[in-house]
DNA sequence: CTTAAAGTGTAAATATTTTGTAAAGAAATG
DNA sequence: CATTTCTTTACAAAATATTTACACTTTAAG
């Protein structure tokens, strides 16, 4: 789990950056704000925010992230009234931790933030299927189910999102592939089925939702 | 939007139970945690928790709540030394308020998480009828009801607009088809009302209001 | 009170949209 | 260049949406 650290204290810097590496987080820390949005992506999960930098404001940072994504804030602060924490919360921040503040607490609101939103992220065991991202293989009853590379990464996206529904604009879009047709798709999809032993009518695992997509029954 | 407030402190109950009251959510507040944990159901959208109370721990109901659910808790304590703090987080709080605290801070707090895990959890109650926009499901009493896309799209939007009265030109223009016959929006109010096991004359659901269109009885 | 006019309910027929998948072609891989 | 993977084409089948048609209900005019 990467987490974007932004923060020009250099010693503050430092002093978080080990504390955090220290619980299984890989931590990735920016001096400049306008470095950090450039370089922010969807591999990150979380980001830690200091209010006063140099360039821009803090809370534009929090406003520009928000624009392009919904991964977790955590502003981290010596600005701490009550104004500040309202216009944080309302800019989309998660949190707001005033300094000083004991590290470990910091560690413990990432903690608590991140099982929250887990679920949506990683999933190791969905109904009887096991997923082993690192090795890029899904297992029905233990047994290895031979994907190719988009077959994976589709049927990874239903079993992420088990029992929602998932449109192919959705698919599509998740493969990088924005104007891939729907009947590509829908071809994958048909693979995919024979392979884990479904079939669209009476679908078991995978249900064609007419008009709409498909859903992962988990 | 339900919140449980557990409190023994009526003073503090009252206080942030108006307050709580005044952000368009509805606060059900208890002294005893027993009563709270037999109440306790998906109801809820959030529990606020303090520590210090009769019956039984603070951190035992926390516990004990998460043994059945994963509502978002936040714990609302004078106790609020970085130990409380660790066990909160290990016991499966989600965000942790030292008292005094301003009310304003714990809104916050509330709208922060709320808003966070808006889309994984999406339930909604309209009457005898459950809505879960994710799964595209509605449910009546517990039962899935089985309704197409169209359905689906009218029926939600009678019960997002219950006791309003709907148009048919209104249906029609939800449904992006702005031209579609009055007699096609008649058929599928046919087919939904069978499904609801309701009926047009003595509707109990979708009563048909002559010369202007439908609404729903919530 | 009667009756015509307007509105509604719904079964059945028809039209339309969407989906499944085989097979062919294109692109990547090695 | 042979093999594997991915996409498109094409068409049948399935599911859904709409219209038609007519009985029924409500309203309002005479």
């Amino acid at each position: 789990m990467k987490i974007m650290l932004i923060e020009d204290d250099l010693d503050m810097q430092k002093l978080l950056k080990e504390y955090i590496s220290n619980y299984d987080y890989e931590v990735e820390a920016f001096e400049k704000p306008l470095n950090a949005l450039d370089t922010l992506d969807d591999t990150y999960s979380l980001v830690v925010l200091d209010l006063m930098l140099p360039q821009i404001d803090g809370f534009d940072v929090c406003k520009k992230i928000r624009k392009v994504s919904s991964i977790p804030i955590i502003i981290s602060s010596a600005r701490g009234n009550l104004g500040d924490k309202v216009v944080a919360y309302e800019y989309g921040a998660d949190d707001f931790l005033a300094k000083p503040y004991d590290p470990k607490e910091l560690i413990m609101k990432i903690n608590a933030i991140l099982k929250r939103i887990k679920g949506t992220t990683s999933k190791r065991y969905v109904g009887e299927f096991e997923i082993d991202e690192n090795k890029m293989e899904i297992l029905q009853d233990g047994h290895l189910i031979e994907l190719t590379k988009v077959e994976y990464k589709i049927f990874l996206f239903l079993l992420n999102n088990s029992d929602k529904i998932v449109s192919r604009a959705m698919i599509a879009n998740h493969l990088g592939d924005e104007y891939s047709s729907e009947r590509a798709i829908d071809m994958h999809i048909s693979k995919i089925r024979n392979k884990i032993f479904d079939n669209s009518k009476s679908a078991k695992f995978i249900k064609s939702v007419w008009g709409v997509g498909y859903k992962f029954i988990g």
